[in-house]
DNA sequence: CTAGGATCCTGTCAGC
DNA sequence: TGCTGACAGGATCCTA
């Protein structure tokens, strides 16, 4: 579920309250959640938190580090000792769910890990997520990491280009899903970059031109910049200041979980279609399998 | 090498 | 009410 804007909301609220924490205790209650010894982080202190596409990576004194992959449906809520919600002294990010409210630990906690002056949960219902200990020398090695392909910030367009020719007979959906690829977008965003370059998301990567790349490669940009500008999936955007439960995609999502509603650029009705397995959301209009000009050339 | 589909797991929701 | 199948903000494994 959370893509890289959130993961990168939660890299930067967590670090406002863990860092210089030592971890006193690690409580696993899923074994499938936690991969390593558990032992040789207990007593460390978190000294850095970085992130890797959509993983986080804690840096802890020792040469130790635990990477945090939330997957579909994984969150990390920290919560002060003595205090159990509260924007102020409470940090909640990941999946959007009401465990962000909850008493914890919660059915869904898997992990626990008691800091000094708080505790950090990580709860995530389907279990694909997980934590797992590595040197922190080795970080780099890992697998998952290795295999990354850079941001959207860190690609030029003759790059991105030439990675959509090496895979010219798959949607360009699928695509730009894949992190060997380009790392960070995930069904969210890829919807809204899609939409925002006006390209059906089952064009074969291959039929972009050059200047419809640059559009792609630029909504990448955008949309997950206008989401991490507007704090991704987090408890405070969850729960607004009445109380209520708000609906942050409302903030930025132009046609994600809006099948039905007008596209707000032709008032064509949003469609939700299915591409390359996942839920997909276009504007049938702006974004059409061929071009509008081949169209009404065969239309004529 | 690429491309597509099944798979991991739990919960919710629509439809009967 | 209870059951059933579809689906879900991810990535990997297996197959052709």
């Amino acid at each position: 579920m959370p893509e890289l804007p959130e993961v990168e909301t939660i890299r930067r609220g967590l670090c406002g309250f863990c860092l210089q924490q030592k971890i006193k205790r690690v409580m696993i209650n899923c074994d499938k959640s936690f991969i390593g010894p558990k032992e040789i982080i207990e007593g460390q202190r978190i000294d850095n938190i970085r992130r890797f596409g959509k993983a986080l990576v804690f840096d802890l004194t020792g040469n130790v580090s635990m990477m945090i992959h939330l997957r579909m449906t994984g969150q990390l809520i920290y919560r002060l000792k003595g205090k159990k919600l509260g924007d102020e002294d409470s940090f909640a990010g990941g999946h959007p769910t009401d465990s962000f409210l909850n008493e914890l630990p919660d059915k869904q906690t898997r992990v626990i890990f008691e800091l000094e002056k708080g505790t950090l949960y990580f709860n995530d219902q389907r279990k694909f997520g997980f934590v797992k200990v590595i040197p922190t020398a080795e970080v780099e090695d890992d697998n998952f990491i290795r295999q990354l392909a850079p941001e959207p910030w860190d690609m030029d367009v003759d790059d991105f280009y030439n990675r959509l020719k090496r895979h010219k007979n798959s949607c360009i959906k699928a695509t730009i899903l894949d992190q060997k690829i380009i790392c960070g977008l995930g069904n969210i965003y890829a919807d809204e970059a899609l939409y925002y370059a006006s390209i059906h998301p089952e064009r074969l990567a291959g039929s972009l031109s050059e200047k419809e790349a640059e559009n792609l490669l630029e909504g990448a940009r955008k949309v997950m910049e206008a989401s991490i500008n507007s704090g991704g999936s987090t408890m405070a955007t969850y729960v607004k200041a009445d109380g209520t439960k708000g609906d942050y995609l409302r903030l930025f999502a132009k046609v994600f979980r809006r099948e039905g509603e007008p596209c707000e650029r032709c008032g064509t009705e949003i469609e939700k279609i299915r591409v390359a397995g996942r839920g997909t959301h276009i504007c049938p209009y702006c974004q059409q399998k061929t071009s509008r000009q081949e169209t009404r050339k065969v239309t004529r």
